[in-house]
RNA sequence: GCGGACGUGGCGGAAUUGGUAGACGCGCCGGACUUAGAAUCCGGUUCUUCGGAGUGCGGGUUCAAGUCCCGCCGUCCGCACCA
């Protein structure tokens, strides 16, 4: 008998397949793209947790393939970003060098996995082939208006000595290296992402995305209804737009509170207050984030001046705060302390009337806190009497008549900081020219290379290490020919990947990003695979770039990702302190898949990835849970080693089997419940070997649907089986098998027979034993223990019986 | 603070969506084979005082609740003064 020899096995299969491709590119067959979220090539390279979505993607892409579509199914490499250029710092060595070896590397770990990958596909972000295309969309954004300079006080993280944009600044931390963020006032490039606000917004509603992500996407966008209102200053000229979407509490308002960067918080204040003022205003420039957000204590200065409401004509003082932030709404708020917890608490501490407007039942109550739910109007004019929520609206529309303000919409997204003072990113195709102004980089000109540098590293002064290349900086102007500088900020590390899948499907093309044809052919992505940290940053840019790309025709589609999968994270009890952690290296909890795949080899370990737990949860790594799996396949091998030559007719229980297992198997990995079908696998490949064991042989088509339906999780080994069972093709040149329901009804069904709802015995019945003989049949099994007078009598058919009885 | 998810044996986790809780696997226990071990195979494995009890805790709806409702407790995630 031969043994299970994984090692001579994948070996043999994996030159196979190198040689002649089991997805051939180029059929009239329908499409399938099924995408993995490409890997930044780190040094360090892969570990099992990597894996996880990686198997997910291969096994529903040759499960497509099986079902008779054509599969994209690419990878490519994130290659331009910090790690690289941080390497480069330390040892002189340039980063594309680094960063080329590391892929190397990587892609030899990838091929392990026995992905569809089609390397004629590959993608480099930092290739300047690709890279031209980064820098041709941004001249094209540029062209619209959508890109823009700007100096404003922007997140400065001052480890990485580069801007941030906020989605990588979110808790006042930097996304990459967790330093904390401070504030620094710079001219940088932006991306007008806002204008997409509303579509980015609608549009989540159409994806077949997880709940969780698209919540997270539209929090972030935080779109929000209200109103803005003029409060004239007393005194002066100036008038006070405020934001809120509290209309109903505007007779509540008692005072008024601007950001300390707000235009006119140092200008109305009064000669006494000045100093005071001043340094308040400064303090608030240099503080951190956090400490603006963990420290909620209020603070502030009064301006010494006072807004008119428009409303009731209401003096109200003018406070300056930092809890009101300067870059959203209007920068300047009007403070309802009885209905606003922030303005309560200010209220409180300096001492400020607080007026009730909205009360539960139309009285008013001594208030300990703001109360924030709607209610009856009290203390509000005409508006008396009146439900808040009607107020809400009658208002602005007062307002709006009067002339006091109007009707706005407000979101928390904000512009997207698109440049970079570091060196390894793409270029920004822009020059300055003292005539001329800003130009961009002519698209015939494209790329723009990123030049060779003496140093790496950044500069404290917010300025890229290309600034110090004269002779590269030092350039003519495009259209007037006159001396000129180039550009010296580079795009952020998300600029490639905003785009990277549009490539794929064309990723020789000099002439297009891609051609119409190949968009068409391919795009939108089916399936895109990927950890849940993109939810925010990643998924958001790439929908932003797609529709920017579809409204000057690039692409016809406006969302690039239909349907999205998040993939849990593998964990392992760390060695240091014996709790659970991602796999890390500082951790010292990982697990290489290359000594994984030689001790048990590449289809055990792929099926082990998906029976470690439902796999969009995070999972526990078993170091001896493998060996299940290993187990498993050897059983499979020594089976149909066994029983290959004993050919026997199919009998009801062999058809039952095996339809049994094609429909578990079908049913669960198009639910995409990978766990289960591993487990399904178990489960009835022993009932198909007991089934054999009995009738000292196997059906032939049980013996071919099992290597078929085993083939897009443990290839290897399903293409040798299938070898082994006589065939000459490739066992992916097969269909799918399908199940024939009637093969699957069974005559005679266990049914669990209940005393007030708790199982006693269970009796055998036909499947569709009409109600009165199952009673009685039911009765007989209990015998004496059912006891006491019969109350009512259920019977589920094929489920259960219960008798209630007292 | 606000929002969301989750809580099942020693462990990872199943449960046809209200119908026999603990599938499948790990681990453990016993047996077979073996000089012995490894591997393999077979059997057992929620607890139990053998009456029963049991899906974080307490209530409720129902003939029937891991599943639905209400209130707690705990864990994790997201947002974080967005007016």
């Amino acid at each position: 008998m031969s043994k299970y020899n994984f090692k001579e096995i994948e070996k043999k299969w994996s030159q196979r397949w190198a040689e002649e491709p089991v997805n051939p590119s180029g059929t009239d067959k329908p499409k399938y793209y099924c995408l993995d979220m490409f890997p930044y090539p780190s040094g360090n390279g892969l570990h099992v947790g990597h894996w996880r979505g990686y198997v997910l993607s291969d096994v529903v892409s040759r499960y497509k393939l099986l079902q008779g579509y054509e599969i994209l199914h690419p990878m490519g490499w994130d290659a331009f970003g910090l790690p690289a250029e941080n390497y480069a710092i330390k040892t002189g060595t340039h980063p594309a060098v680094s960063t080329e070896e590391s892929i190397k590397n990587i892609k030899r770990q990838v091929n392990d996995i026995a992905a569809l990958y089609d390397w004629d596909k590959e993608v480099n972000t930092t290739d300047p082939s690709f890279y031209k295309w980064t820098q041709w969309i941004f001249v094209k954004m540029f062209k619209e208006g959508l890109a823009y300079e700007k100096e404003m006080p922007l997140n400065w993280c001052p480890s990485c000595k580069c801007v941030l944009a906020n989605e990588e600044a979110t808790n006042g931390v930097c996304d990459r290296c967790g330093s904390v963020v401070t504030k620094k006032n710079l001219r940088q490039w932006m991306l007008r992402i806002t204008k997409y606000a509303d579509r980015l917004l609608n549009d989540l509603e159409g994806l077949d995305w997880p709940e969780k992500v698209k919540k997270m996407q539209s929090d972030w966008i935080g779109k929000s209804y209200g109103a803005e209102i003029d409060f004239p200053v007393e005194g002066t000229e100036e008038k006070i737009k405020v934001y809120t979407t509290r209309p109903d509490t505007l007779y509540g308002a008692t005072f008024m509170v601007l950001s300390p960067e707000h235009p006119l918080a140092l200008k109305i204040t009064t000669a006494d207050n000045k100093e005071a003022m001043e340094q308040y205003i400064f303090d608030a420039s240099t503080k951190s984030n956090v400490d603006r957000m963990t420290d909620k204590s209020k603070t502030g200065v009064f301006t010494g001046s006072y807004g008119i409401n428009p409303l009731n004509g209401a003096k109200t003082p003018i406070w300056v705060s930092d809890y009101v932030l300067a870059d959203y709404g209007t920068g300047a708020i009007m403070c309802v302390p009885a209905h606003d917890e922030r303005d309560f608490d200010f209220a409180k501490k300096f001492d400020i009337p607080i007026i009730q407007v909205i009360s539960k039942d139309g009285k008013e109550q001594e208030l300990t806190e703001a109360y924030t739910q709607p209610g009856i109007m009290i203390n509000s004019g005409e508006f008396n009497g009146m439900n808040s929520e009607e107020a809400k609206k009658k208002v602005p529309d007062y307002m709006e008549e009067k002339g006091f303000g109007k009707k706005t919409v407000n979101f928390k997204l904000r512009d997207w900081v698109f440049s970079r003072q570091r060196y390894w990113g793409e270029p920004i195709p822009l020059v300055h020219c003292e005539k001329c102004g800003t130009v961009a980089v002519p698209e015939d000109q494209l790329p723009v290379l990123l030049p060779e540098v003496e140093s790496y590293k950044p500069t404290d002064n917010g300025e890229s290490p290309l600034a110090a290349i004269d002779e590269w900086v030092n350039t003519t102007c495009p259209e007037c020919g006159g001396p000129a500088k180039r550009e010296t900020n580079t795009m952020p590390q998300w600029a490639g990947s905003s785009w990277y899948f549009l490539r794929y499907c064309d990723n020789h093309n000099d002439k297009e990003l891609a051609s119409k044809e190949a968009l068409k052919k391919w795009m939108p992505v089916d399936l895109y695979v990927g950890g849940i940290e993109h939810a925010v940053l990643h998924l958001l840019y790439a929908r932003f770039y797609t529709k920017f790309l579809y409204d000057i025709g690039v692409v016809d589609f406006e969302e690039p990702f239909t349907r999205l999968f998040n993939q849990g994270m593998i964990c392992k009890k760390s060695s240091k302190d014996g709790k659970l952690y991602k796999m890390s290296k500082s951790m010292g909890n990982v697990v290489s898949p290359d000594e994984t795949v030689d001790a048990y080899g590449c289809d055990s370990l792929r099926m082990y990835e998906l029976f470690i737990g439902p796999p969009e949860l995070d999972s526990e790594w078993d170091d001896n849970g493998i060996d299940g799996i290993f187990r498993y396949l050897n059983k499979v091998w020594k089976f149909v080693d066994e029983y290959k030559d004993k050919i026997i007719e199919p009998t009801a229980e062999t058809e039952f089997a095996r339809n049994k297992l094609i429909s578990v198997i079908t049913q669960r990995l198009e639910a995409l419940t990978l766990n289960t079908v591993i487990s399904g696998f178990m489960e009835y490949t022993n009932a198909i070997i007991a089934n054999s064991k009995k009738l000292n042989g196997v059906d032939k088509k049980t013996l071919d649907d099992l290597a078929v339906l085993l083939s897009p999780f443990a290839p290897h080994i399903a293409e040798e089986i299938w070898e082994v069972l006589g065939h000459n093709e490739s066992v992916f040149k097969q269909k799918w098998p399908e199940y024939d329901e009637s093969k699957l009804v069974v005559n005679t069904v266990k049914v669990a027979v209940q005393i007030n709802g708790k199982v006693k015995v269970t009796i055998e019945i036909a499947k569709d034993e009409p109600k009165e003989s199952a009673l009685e049949k039911a009765k007989q099994a209990l015998g004496d223990r059912l006891k006491g007078d019969i109350v009512k009598e259920i019977y589920v058919p094929g489920r259960i019986v219960n008798i209630v009885a007292k």
